[in-house]
DNA sequence: CTTGACCTTCTAGTCACTGGAACCTTTATG
DNA sequence: CATAAAGGTTCCAGTGACTAGAAGGTCAAG
């Protein structure tokens, strides 16, 4: 299977699967040309790595939670601390997007958005008092 | 005022501080020392955009809205829009992230989270059927 | 005179790609 | 058989918004 069909497949960029090499994540093997092959295995990684990096696991998360998928011996507390930590994480994102949203809307409503300068989003930014 | 002050003044780190003048934020004066010198309108500017960055705005729409702001003719329109789209963009990031926390806190609760390997945070990643 | 707290510039690293250039290989078509 | 299109390769540079760190200059206090 070379690179493209595995972009079909995965719905990864070939640029991405090349760059998930890049950085040791697939090792793919090469035919005499130096095309890429991918096995069904590489395949099935990259499907993950896609699946994981959706779910918004940073890329070094990712390589861990593949080595607990790969370690038979693994103790399933050991993917669900990456999980938790992983949801503290958006837990945290989500509170700072959801004050700038709530402002931000706030202030929307207020300016009047026609022809005249007066705007309560620009007082708000230079913190001055609201006229 | 030196940058240590306009630091503690305005909350932005001196390196943020020295990089808005990298990209030409802001353009404080110097002293015959090399060090910089920061008029009460540079700390003002610099406030801006601390408080348009702390609500999420990129720098260039920052630029923007400084731009705006120091344009006496200018349309509260033109605010808005850049304001709305800002918003847009916000909702689309809170959609991703509340469906990433909704797909994980489920596979958080189902999964065990002990010494045994089972865990079906690994099987929907590997796209297995749950067992 | 020295110490410590400032200040300066410059380079390189972060994260996860992405765009583009320059070039090689394979396959289909006239 | 020539050629053109569609694939593949590598390598370099850019993204956004800083941030860390090195190497060194300046200034006020003791």
């Amino acid at each position: 299977m070379n690179i493209k069909s595995v972009s079909a497949a995965t719905g990864l960029p070939a640029k991405t699967i090349r760059y998930y090499e890049d950085v040791g994540l697939v090792s793919p093997a090469r035919e005499g040309n130096g095309y890429r092959v991918f096995s069904d295995k590489d395949v099935h990684k990259l499907a993950f790595l896609a699946r994981a990096r959706s779910l918004g696991f940073p890329l070094e998360s990712c390589r861990s939670l593949l080595a607990l998928y790969d370690d038979q011996d693994r103790a399933s507390a050991d993917v669900k601390a990456i999980a938790i930590s992983h949801l503290q994480e958006i837990d945290r994102k989500l509170g700072e997007l959801t004050a700038m949203r709530d402002t931000l809307s706030v202030l929307v409503r207020s300016c009047a958005g026609d022809d005249r300068p007066d705007c309560p989003i620009l007082s708000d930014l230079a913190q001055e008092v609201p006229q």
